[in-house]
DNA sequence: ATATTTTTCTAAATCGATTTCGAAACTTTG
DNA sequence: CAAAGTTTCGAAATCGATTTAGAAAAATAT
């Protein structure tokens, strides 16, 4: 019921002009210590926050970064993305910042969000995403950019990657440590620069094993296509004794085919996935995988991006993230045929 | 690099004031046909948003509504808060208006978040959450505020519920008809009206069709406690030939130690779910289970917001969304022992 | 005690929009 | 054609904060 507060009632309350009452609250320096004091106490007996947008507009900034992901990309149901979701709200918070979140419909490229137009955000973060022309647009507008596992590699603006090559090879060569030569790879699009890396640090594991690369165990469609995936690979004449899935979602379709071939994961075929989500470690059996460390993805894009916007670093750093291998039971030791 | 346009600038290359431009955007009365249309022009032609921060300090609403998720609510890992979130974005962007997403840690009852204090928003949804302190102070701000499957039934705001009762009926129900007498019931903790809603439509069923309720078949404990809950189930005496879990997670759980059995879901035990979450149509066998319209829920909530905050309605429904019954793969048709 | 410096405060301008009120231009009517 | 009524426009106030420049007060130096 009551109104609000503005800076002007605080003025009136504590018999100052408010512009010492603004000082006061902001530690000015001029401002002399016990009329600070008064200010900071009748402020706060009276619960006086003030209002965002009178500050916003006065002070050209908004303590708050806009937070866009794909809508395609099943953004939320995913608890990948989820996850970086929650590391950025957790990352924001902590300093006292907002976040406004728009998930984009892939057609609109054409346009950017209403939030950067009508300058409501100091900066963004993109994740999983990121055009050349989307960003060009954003460049334009000057806005502090920060590209989070971006869908283009090719960009100069500050981004934070996953050590795909590595978990790649990690997983592979885990496999291999476990007796395993027939092993095969599947994953969605190589459009997505995350599963071309996947696939890369999967050959390099081979290669660096003396194991050939066989063409017909390197399976890729789609996004969730590793039901299908798996289930043409059980059907080779000579059929691979391991899967490296390049994401957990894959892995659990393949798990469902695998099942309904009437094996069983973990001891007819062993699996091993990449990105670490929930589910994988529902399955039955755990889901042995490669654990990506999605919070720190976005906590450390909000910092980087802090940094940018509020001490205008200058540098913009490609950070690359590293991944760990997290066993479970979805890996059999077996004897190898050769 | 260039700064943004104001309304000044294009007053200025309009020739006309501030004035006029103002209320040429905003489809004012009073303003001439020809000039309108010239003043649009250049608008567009210029690329020109207004200044969000101008533009809410003066109409004093922000076009923005606040979300907020409990973070002990696994929100966003968990698909079933995340469609919801789904559900409100898309609302909102349909209406051009602006999502700042917070998650509430369970101590922070204490104080408001700050989008609130700061007058960042026009209103807030609740989702999952909203104990009666918290809402007491939010009625205090008097911001219109939006409760969805609220933690606590006791409050008089507007609010969305799901049809947990009937939901759990029609899964009972659907148990029963396919022979099985020995069902049970698990789900996290009951303080959960939702829970708890979902035992009586379990009850309510079991009683409609004359079979006894038998205590020992009742377990709940935890959030993601189906596992121990099952497994335990399964070491009755006489052990229940179908569960009903009050949500998909728990049902999952249950695949878990149903399979550690030794056992095979929709083959020795029967198993329906609640909430239909991805999880569930990946399990093998599907699982059966009830759906909630979680986007459904999300957008119907944006609405009756909209409808509060700039239509200043009046009244405050209270409304019940509906839930559906999808039959997959987990439940088998048994002759009843009796 | 006066002059000088330093500290503390206030009044006013500003950020970018919207809105009000009155003036100017244009229509209609007698 | 003059009077009355309508439209269309612009100047200025306003929203709630911050910041600047200068005045007043206090502290220090001469």
């Amino acid at each position: 019921m009551k109104e609000p507060l503005t800076i002007k009632d605080i003025a009136k309350l504590a018999n100052v002009s408010q512009g010492t009452v603004s000082k006061a609250l902001n530690n000015r320096p001029d401002i002399g210590a016990k009329t600070k004091k008064m200010i900071l106490k009748i402020a706060e007996e009276n619960g006086y926050s003030p209002n965002a947008f009178g500050k916003a507009l006065r002070s050209q900034n908004s303590n708050t970064i806009g937070v866009i992901f794909r809508k395609e990309d099943i953004p939320l149901r995913n608890s990948f993305f989820s996850r970086i979701l929650e590391g950025i709200e957790g990352e924001l918070a902590f300093n006292r910042m907002n976040l406004v979140l728009y998930l984009m419909p892939d057609s609109e490229s054409k346009q950017l969000p209403e939030m950067v137009r009508e300058k409501r955000v100091d900066g963004v973060i993109l994740v999983g995403t990121g055009n050349a022309d989307f960003l060009k647009r954003l460049q334009q507008y000057s806005i502090p950019t920060m590209l989070v596992d971006p869908r283009q590699r090719m960009n100069d603006g500050p981004k934070l990657l996953i050590d795909n090559k590595s978990g790649a090879f990690m997983a592979t060569e885990h496999l291999i440590q476990h007796g395993h030569r027939k092993v095969a790879f599947i994953s969605g699009e190589l459009s997505r620069p995350s599963f071309a890396e996947r696939l890369q640090g999967y050959k390099n594991a081979l290669t660096h094993y003396d194991i050939d690369i066989r063409k017909q165990y390197i399976r890729h469609h789609g996004f969730e296509a590793g039901y299908e995936l798996t289930k043409s690979l059980l059907n080779e004449p000579d059929p691979p004794t391991a899967i490296f899935a390049a994401n957990d979602i894959n892995a659990v379709y393949a798990y469902k085919a695998i099942n309904e071939a009437g094996l069983q994961v973990g001891e007819d075929i062993s699996l091993v996935g990449f990105d670490d989500i929930d589910l994988g470690r529902l399955a039955t059996p755990a889901l042995t995988t490669i654990r990506v460390y999605k919070e720190e993805l976005g906590s450390v894009a909000v910092r980087q991006l802090r940094d940018i916007i509020y001490e205008d670093s200058e540098l913009h750093y490609t950070t690359i993230i590293p991944v760990k291998l997290i066993e479970r039971d979805s890996v059999k030791t077996i004897v190898p045929d050769s």
